[in-house]
DNA sequence: ACGCTTCGTCGAAGCGTTTCGACAAAGTTA
DNA sequence: TAACTTTGTCGAAACGCTTCGACGAAGCGT
């Protein structure tokens, strides 16, 4: 393994010339640069990653700090993982796996204080999380994906699920439909102050409201199942209803099957809408699901970018970048049945 | 930032005797050894990664080797990327993601040579792979996820897919089947050779010997649409089918819709096995998929564990593990139809 | 009481870079 | 032409750790 005396000796320079013509810190001849890189090209020359770490107290590696607890990574948490490996790659700069959820502090403190990384990518961001306020006192970069209750002074990217969910319900209304139920993520997610369960519970309440049409909202577990039993329980409380949005891919799933086997078709007699759903499970459906795509890997890679700016100007204002999924029809929307319903709904009472 | 100058000053011992109570190179005594490491919490002292690195040439970062092309990972690659992940830390190791395809030399070349990783896990490995020979030029420890044509001097730790395929034409048999179609991976990976594919071809072909049955092997896209193409291609050649044997999660999906849609019951007309399927996956249908459960986590963490112990003993020996997918017997099979086609379809010739 | 090994510790020499101050040589300004 | 600045290069001091050889102090057999 060649080293940089080697390089120096070899092209008849100082090992300080052979760094700058590297790092590029100093101006150097156009006649000298070429001997060293010339050099190096016959010695097979690879800077040695620990040393430079040492010496220039940073390792160009990013941590993403992911909870790697239970089932796994969904397809959307996938692409963002990549999305953010091929961004920092782009930028020359490696990218670390990190399992450390909301709870290991300690793990998550040594990791910081190790100096192996130069920054941090967060993860599955609970509302209050105490990583956050722990890599705040060690003053590590970082940047999350997500958002806490209290974004000062902290640089986040995440999906705009206010503006998601406008759109999604948008496009029921748009095609008629006036009473559409809700499948958020379980209630456990729900009480513990999940972001994204909480945000669009919030937004799709102000979306009826604003478009004057009625709901229901049902929690679920993020299975098959658990959509199967949500969709039974929303058209036991709300048997008008002719459009479903759904949070969760999997519980999307559930419910296509259960609406089939109940006798109702998809799209025509109900309509329904995924939301934040990766292109690949959508497809899976039969029909395809429309669904509001979630921009993973795209989420990753502005997050990796937003990280890699903030570590080379040493940035630390507040910033926040939310990206909206984009609305995808494919099979499983269309106009709403007409309402035939609406005077025996009213002779209902 | 304490560093081991700091607490050695503070315990009142050199710094060289700091580094032994830290690795354990060499015996200390029980008070000097409480001293220093009373000295180290006092100072919340982490050791510099980096500089431990330069010194003992170990990072104890491994590299995950894979290609990030294209649709993204898929439930199976990810559930390994996560169980090589955990099973790392817990060995005191961390991972690194590196998008490096078979097709990169060059990318991995100067990876290696940087370095930075004390070894590497080798996904989607080809049956000709340019990374092998690099890897193994560069003196590199590596372990295959996946098998290369030749495994002579290699270490691999695989699916085996021999043995899944025996397990679920079996099932197939058990329940009275006797026609079963194989639906292969694509064309394209056929030709370019993909392990899996070849593999399980072959394994298909020697298990209908073996149990003196037919079927057809129908090569299709990883998608619920090449699915459906590859299912309708499939009882066009041959009608008398009842079992059919998936090699996809995806065209799974769709395999399953449009049996459905040709008016088929599944498993009542025709039982359908998914091969190396997620959990995730098998239970999104409906009803959910009879498959061959891909040990996913299992099989990164089993990797990862032979890589480490290989570094440990400096073992460059050959090895294989193959680790079978388990039959998960869920709701796509069942007893194949009394064969009442058995007279007519003599009769046709 | 003698030479032995074993135990516990220290000092110093690396590991392969970056970076800082210094300094000739060349270029610029007045 | 004197007084500066800029350009290009060098030597040496870090960076924070591991590891090797050395060595006094015990512990052991004889």
């Amino acid at each position: 393994m060649a080293t940089m005396t080697d390089v120096a000796r070899r092209a008849g320079v100082s090992v300080s010339t052979v760094s700058y013509v590297l790092t590029g810190t100093r101006p150097i001849s156009e006649a000298t640069r070429d001997r060293v890189l010339a050099a190096m090209a016959e010695l097979d020359y690879q800077p040695n990653a620990m040393a430079r770490g040492l010496a220039s107290r940073k390792s160009n590696i990013v941590g993403l700090l992911l909870p790697l607890t239970g089932r796994g990574l969904g397809a959307t948490e996938t692409a963002f993982v990549t999305g953010a490996t091929e961004a920092a790659r782009e930028a020359g700069y490696h990218l670390m796996l990190c399992p450390v959820g909301a709870a290991d502090s300690d793990e998550l403190q040594s990791l910081a204080t190790q100096r192996l990384l130069d920054g941090f990518l967060v993860m599955e961001v609970q509302l209050t999380d105490r990583r956050v306020e722990l890599l705040r006192k060690l003053e590590s970069p970082f940047v999350l994906i997500g958002r806490t209750e209290d974004g000062a002074g902290l640089a986040c990217v995440d999906i705009d699920f206010e503006q998601t969910v406008d759109d999604a319900v948008a496009h029921l209304v748009d095609l008629g439909h006036e009473t559409i139920a809700y499948i958020n993520h379980s209630p456990a997610s729900l009480a513990s102050g999940y972001g994204p369960a909480k945000r669009t519970e919030a937004a799709f309440q102000a979306a009826l409201e604003r478009h004057g049409i009625t709901g229901v909202m049902v929690p679920t577990e993020d299975t098959a199942a658990g959509g199967r039993a949500a969709i039974q329980r929303a058209r036991e409380e709300c048997p008008a209803l002719t459009g479903v949005l759904v949070m969760n891919e999997n519980a999307a799933l559930g419910i296509l099957a259960e609406l089939r086997e109940a006798g109702l078709d998809v799209p025509g007699d109900v309509s329904v809408v995924s939301m934040v759903t990766s292109e690949v499970v959508a497809d899976l459906a039969s029909p395809a699901l429309t669904a509001m795509t979630s921009p993973g890997a795209v989420l990753g890679a502005a997050a990796t970018r937003v990280l890699l700016k903030r570590l080379a100007e040493d940035d630390g204002s507040t910033y926040e970048e939310l990206l909206p999924c984009a609305l995808e029809v494919r099979g499983t929307s269309g106009r709403a049945k007409k309402r035939k319903t609406a005077r025996s709904a009213r002779a209902k009472r």
